[in-house]
DNA sequence: CCCCAGGTCCCGC
DNA sequence: GCGGGACATGGG
């Protein structure tokens, strides 16, 4: 039983992994980061290729960090089996050197998600924030838990839309009670195959095919789930097709193609290379 | 004042 | 199924 914990980091970005926006909630103290994962305030830090872990009550065993970091994930490997002959690719292994996937709690980064449509990144963080403050429980100096469905479902929509979620409001309020209302199981999901898995998330008010792939590939670590953003299909344009321009079809088939296996993981890369080193065509010249 | 944001929904063809 | 527009809110 100790508050603190020590791991042995191979190949891990904690902070490009923490701020590559598939989590919303971390916030940057000091040089460490602090959040809540499975219900308990974390405190984490890298020093020396080691990570440290400190939280607030002593834990026996540390598994529901371990498993959220994915620190067991052989990243390695994962980029060894990236196309060959991909430049945009190796560029990109390049800037996002130990950049990761999480494994997320399902209902927080499908709320998450819901609240992320036509939004930027920050305003998401912003929009999040405000809904925990609210409704969440106190648990941690200044922290509170992340509201369970249930909370939500028992709010109204003006409650949410104080959170200044606009219209995604509506769809977060009835997603959150048919999750309340057992009309959809996410821990059963987890069980499903890629395609079946993403037909039943969407069945959720403010979930289509995109937010459905980011919750996928944040939440239930589905390596084929690829989340097709206005910044991936404006890079994927740009790189891989400069002279023509494919219908949204041809994209998907070549994406499922090309990517294959790690589309999630190619995605992420390509994202968070576009977003930190831009690169992309018309990025500064239209401003 | 106009444009756009890690989209989804709803409508008419 | 597949285009187009509406949708809240905030920042450039």
């Amino acid at each position: 039983m100790s508050r603190t914990a020590v791991f042995t980091l191979r190949d891990y970005n904690l902070a490009a992994t923490l701020t590559s926006g598939q989590a919303f909630r971390w916030r940057e103290v000091d040089g460490t980061w602090e959040n809540i994962i499975a219900g308990r305030w974390v405190r984490l830090s890298v020093k020396d290729k080691k990570l440290h872990a400190e939280t607030a009550a002593p834990q026996t065993d540390w598994h529901w960090l371990t498993d959220y970091l994915q620190l067991d994930v052989n990243l390695k490997k994962i980029l060894s089996q990236f196309p060959k002959n991909d430049p945009h690719l190796a560029a990109a292994k390049k800037t996002c050197r130990g950049l990761r996937l999480l494994k997320q709690d399902p209902w927080e980064t499908l709320a998450g998600f819901i609240c992320s449509s036509n939004k930027r990144i920050v305003q998401i963080q912003q929009i999040i924030a405000d809904l925990c403050d609210r409704f969440g429980e106190p648990i941690h100096e200044g922290w509170q838990t992340f509201p369970t469905a249930a909370r939500l479902a028992s709010l109204t929509e003006a409650d949410l839309r104080d959170c200044r979620m606009g219209y995604r409001a509506k769809y977060l309020h009835a997603t959150g009670t048919m999750i309340a209302q057992n009309e959809i199981d996410l821990a059963a999901v987890a069980a499903l195959d890629y395609e079946p898995a993403k037909a039943e998330l969407q069945r959720l008010p403010g979930i289509g095919p995109k937010v459905a792939d980011c919750i996928l590939l944040f939440a239930y670590a589905h390596p084929q789930a690829f989340p097709l953003d206005t910044w991936i299909i404006k890079a994927l344009r740009q790189l891989y097709f400069p002279r023509r321009n494919p219908t949204p079809k041809q994209l998907r088939a070549f994406i499922q193609k090309h990517f294959a296996p790690h589309h999630g993981y190619a995605q992420q890369y390509l994202f968070h290379h576009v977003r930190t080193q831009g690169g992309l065509l018309g990025e500064t010249s239209e401003e």
